[in-house]
DNA sequence: GTCTATAATGAGATAGAC
DNA sequence: GTCTATCTCATTATAGAC
C-alpha cells in the first residue's frame, strides 16, 4: 500500500544480492568469491551484505531454494504427457538449460557442501524426487510401448542417466577444459543421454526421438 | 653402503608424509586437512613438513604421480588380451579398486584443482590416455565378435562409461550420503558399467561377462 | 633434517554510528 | 537499511637455532 507503483520499483537489495551471486558463482566457484567481492558487485558495503545474510551459507541456501523450484517445474513438465513429438525431443534440452542456469551447483557441489553442509540432505531429497519422476516417465513410456526394458534395466538406466546428466558440466570442464559451455556442448550432453535409452526404444519410441530405426538392433515390443 | 640393512629401515620422512596424506585425504578432503594436522599425523613438526614440501600443492603433485603410475598400469592390464573369462569380469573391479585407493582424487577434484591448479592439465592428459585405452579395448572386442556397435555408438559408450565410473564415488556420496564405501557398492558401480555395454554385446560377449543371453534383445554378430 | 618460534595473510563476521 | 571501523581466527609459510 505504501509502495508507489508508478516509479520503477528498484529490486530490493536482498534480490540484487542473490542475482549477483548467481552470476558470480557461475563464473567462478562460490569458494573463490569473497563476501567483499559480492558486496562490490552489488554496489553495497560489506556490512550491509551481512545485514541481509549474516552467514555466507545463507546466500547459498536461498539460491538453492530458487534452483529447487526450477528443478521441480522441469521434472514435472514431462509428466503432462502429450503425443506431440516435439515435447519428447525438447524436454531434455529444457533439463539441460536449467542445469546451465545453475551450473555452479553441479560444477562445485563439493565446495558448496563444504560451505553449506545444510544443503546436503536437501540435495539428496531433490535427487530422490528427480529420480522418482524419471521412473514414472519411463514407466509410462514402457506402458505406451515406446520402451522395452525389464525393471532391473530401468533401475540401471535411471542411475546411469542421472549420473551422466548431473556430471556432464563437470565432465566437460575436467576432461576437455571447457570453461564456457556452449549450447552445442549442452546438446551433446543431451545426445549422450539419448544414447543410453536408445537400445531400449521400440520403433515407435525411436520415432519420438527422431531416430532412424535400425532393424537389427531394434527392441521388440512385448 | 652406509645403511645398516640389518636394522628395520624406517621409511624416510618424505614417504611417511605422502602415506599419511593419502590416508588423511581419503578420510576428508585435502582442503579440510591442515598442514598442522598432517605434521601431527606423521609425528613431526610443521616446520619440518615445510622442509620436505614447501607448498601444500607439492604434496598433491607427488601423490598424483603415484596415482598416475597405478592408473596406467590398470589401463594397460586389459590390453594383454587373453581368453580367460575371469580377466574380463575381473579387470573392471581392478579399475574400481584403484579408484577406491585414490578416492579423494575422484571425490574432491574441484577442491584439488583449487589447491593445485598445476594438476588440471595432467588430469586431462591422463583422461585422454585412459579413453584411448578403452577405445582400443573395445575395438579389439568388436573385431573378436564380442561386441557389435557402430563407431558412433562406441564413441558414446566410451564417454558414458567414463563419466559413470569417474563420478561413481561422488554419486554414492551426494545421492546416498555414503561416506565409507563398501566393496559391495564398488561392485554396484562396476555392474552399472556392465549395463552400459550389455545391449551391445553378442552372445559370446555376454558369456565373457557371465550374463545370461536374452534372445530377444541380443546384438546380432555382423 | 628437525625443531621452536613467529610472521603474514586474508577471510568471515560484528558493533555501533548514521 | 546502510555505512565505517574493527575483530577474530585459522592457516599457510618463513627465519633461524640446534
Amino acid at each position: 500500500m505504501h509502495q508507489d507503483l508508478g516509479s520503477a520499483p528498484r529490486p530490493n537489495t536482498r534480490m540484487r544480492i542473490l542475482a549477483a551471486c548467481r552470476e558470480l558463482f557461475n563464473e567462478r566457484s562460490p569458494a573463490d568469491v569473497t563476501t567483499a567481492q559480492i558486496a562490490a558487485a552489488v554496489g553495497i558495503n560489506e556490512g550491509n551484505l551481512y545485514y541481509h545474510f549474516n552467514r555466507k551459507e545463507q546466500i547459498l541456501e536461498a539460491l538453492f531454494g530458487e534452483f529447487e523450484r526450477g528443478l521441480r517445474e522441469v521434472a514435472a513438465a514431462d509428466l503432462t504427457q502429450s503425443d506431440d513429438p516435439a515435447r519428447y525431443s525438447g524436454y531434455l534440452s529444457g533439463w539441460f538449460s536449467l542445469m546451465w542456469e545453475w551450473r555452479f551447483f553441479y560444477r562445485d557441489s563439493a565446495l558448496i557442501f563444504r560451505l553449506a553442509p545444510s544443503l546436503r540432505p536437501k540435495v539428496q531429497a531433490l535427487s530422490d524426487h528427480g529420480q522418482e519422476q524419471i521412473r514414472r516417465v519411463l514407466g509410462n513410456r514402457r506402458k505406451a510401448g515406446l520402451l522395452r526394458a525389464t525393471d532391473e534395466e530401468i533401475d540401471q538406466l535411471i542411475v546411469n542417466a542421472w549420473i551422466v546428466s548431473t556430471y556432464w558440466i563437470d565432465y566437460l570442464r575436467s576432461r576437455h577444459g571447457v570453461a564456457d559451455i556452449t549450447r552445442e556442448q549442452l546438446n551433446w550432453g543431451a545426445s549422450q543421454i539419448v544414447s543410453l535409452f536408445r537400445p531400449y526404444l521400440t520403433a515407435a519410441g525411436l520415432e519420438m526421438f527422431d531416430i532412424k530405426p535400425d532393424p537389427d538392433t531394434l527392441a521388440q515390443p512385448d
